[in-house]
RNA sequence: GGGGGAGUGGUCUAAUGGUAGGACAGCAGACUGUAAAUCUGUGCAUUGGGGUUCGAAUCCCUACUCCCCCU
């Protein structure tokens, strides 16, 4: 199986490869040992909230930071926002055109969308003086905030829109886009950057429903020329469903070698099957909103079930002590260690399931009140740190007294569940197990 | 033994003669390039009995339970 690898600033990342949403530059209540703990190797920060706060000023200074902090390595990687953070996996800063459609065609509150670019008459609470956004600021911003890839300011499509709205939006993107390149190219030669030290620039297809205007849309952004592209509007209907038809033909439009983000995608089956259609970057709030709002994902497993799953665990918290007596010849050690491997080759390992039916998960509601009582882990057959850890009564505990640890355990569950999906459908050895995948 | 006070869903609490409402807990959900530790829907109650009244959680009588004070 080839796998495709996205080369950026001398470092590869393989792909499909999930991306959290760290808007504000923190994926909300996950410190960055417990991101790589759970296999996160890159993350999606936001323009617009970041250009707000804490301000391209600080992000600026942060780029030439000596590293001071204890835990620093120097990396030719770093930047503003990575050493801000103290990230070191890949980061892609989105341009603003979400929070333009939220803010303004969503909540319709005050703003205006022309050609020049978003003029908001709210701004951010701590920058009014904001005044008008362009597709030239957001990526000047973007280059400050000094993220990987950089995304293109475009005019999102809603799903509802006419045929004439949506061409006002997709030429809008166009244009945007185009100027964005110039932008993009000027501040390259300026900073001389080469393309092993350049960000990449994504382009992203606008059209909503509308096969014609999409693959305008696409032909002509490929046109222009950008190192990868992204899927815009919305992929999933008022039901939350994926319309598959477009996803897949909005892929087609796109030619292979190119890395295609499927932008805001969205729950665990449909990442697996947009990637096969040829999607391989996704970004989604829903598994940090829906861990702090209580809701837990997990694999629904027909081998699992409790009593083996927790002899399993019983076994493996003796791991130690059974493993060094098994090397000092005790047959009981022996057999127990047996017994594991055939455990956990039944539990851990999604190989055999359909990761594309939306049947083989489930939901876990943890705030309900037969959690209270329910000394099982989240997930059975979950490797994360809250399910080695903690219970599901435990963690029902603390989000029934509002502790913030309760976001944090929920929120790594919810993102290993990710991980352990697209690591499923790629083969990568989670970052965790041993495996660096950067180089 | 005497005096006083109080009893409203699981819990806390509104309604002082006129549609028993709210909060939390319960149950069932939603969330898709994060203005979201958010939001939606829903089940459940006037301590029992009697009386006054067109009408009672509310006023009267009584029983029961609890609390406080006195002895």
């Amino acid at each position: 199986m080839n796998i495709k690898e996205l080369k950026i600033k001398g470092k590869k990342y393989k792909l499909p490869i999930f991306l959290p949403d760290a808007t504000l530059g923190i994926v909300r209540s996950l410190d960055n040992r417990a991101l790589k703990e759970v296999g996160t190797r890159g993350v999606v920060v936001n323009t617009y909230h970041l250009n707000d706060t804490p301000g391209t000023d600080i992000l600026k200074k942060f780029a030439s930071v000596e590293t001071r902090s204890l835990q620093q390595r120097p990396s030719l990687c770093r930047s503003g926002i990575k050493n801000f953070m103290n990230f070191d996996g890949l980061v892609v800063s989105d341009s603003g055109g979400w929070q333009v459609f939220s803010l303004i065609k969503r909540h319709g509150e005050g703003g205006e969308i022309t050609d020049e670019g978003v003029k908001f008459n709210i701004g951010g609470e701590k920058n009014k003086q904001l005044g008008i956004f362009t597709p030239e600021d957001s990526i000047r911003i973007q280059f400050e905030i000094g993220a990987d890839i950089l995304i293109c300011l475009d005019d999102f499509t809603g799903a509802n829109d006419s045929e004439e709205k949506i061409k006002e939006s997709v030429k809008r993107t166009i244009l945007w886009a185009k100027r964005t390149r110039v932008e993009f190219d000027k501040i390259i030669k300026e900073k001389k950057l080469t393309d092993k030290t350049r960000p990449l620039l994504f382009a992203v297809i606008q059209g909503g429903w509308s096969r014609k205007w999409r693959k305008y849309c696409a032909e002509e952004l490929l046109k222009i020329g950008f190192d990868g592209y992204g899927y815009g509007g919305y992929m999933v209907n008022e039901k939350g469903e994926l319309d598959e038809e477009m996803s897949k033909y909005i892929a087609e439009l796109i030619p292979d070698e190119f890395p295609k983000f499927a932008l805001g995608v969205g729950k665990p089956w449909d990442i697996a099957r947009c990637y096969e259609f040829g999607w391989d970057i996704f970004d989604c709030v829903l598994p940090t909103r829906d861990g702090r709002h209580q809701r837990l994902y997990n694999f629904k497993n027909d081998n699992t079930n409790e009593a083996e799953a927790n002899e399993a665990r019983l076994i493996k918290r003796s791991d130690s002590g059974a493993l060094s007596l098994a090397s000092s010849e005790s047959h009981f050690a022996e057999a127990t260690r047996d017994k594991l491997e055939v455990i956990q080759g039944k539990f851990n390992n999604i190989k055999n399931l359909d990761l594309k039916n939306p049947d083989n998960y489930e939901f876990l509601y943890i705030s309900r009140g037969k959690f209270a009582t329910d000394s099982n882990p989240i997930g059975l057959d979950c490797d994360c740190f809250t399910c080695q850890n903690y219970s599901r009564a435990y963690v029902h505990h603390l989000f029934k007294i509002k502790d913030m640890l309760a976001h944090r355990l929920a929120v790594i569950h919810n993102l290993r569940v990710y991980n352990r999906a697209i690591e499923e459908l790629s083969f990568v050895t989670p970052p965790m197990l041993g495996t660096v995948d950067a180089e």
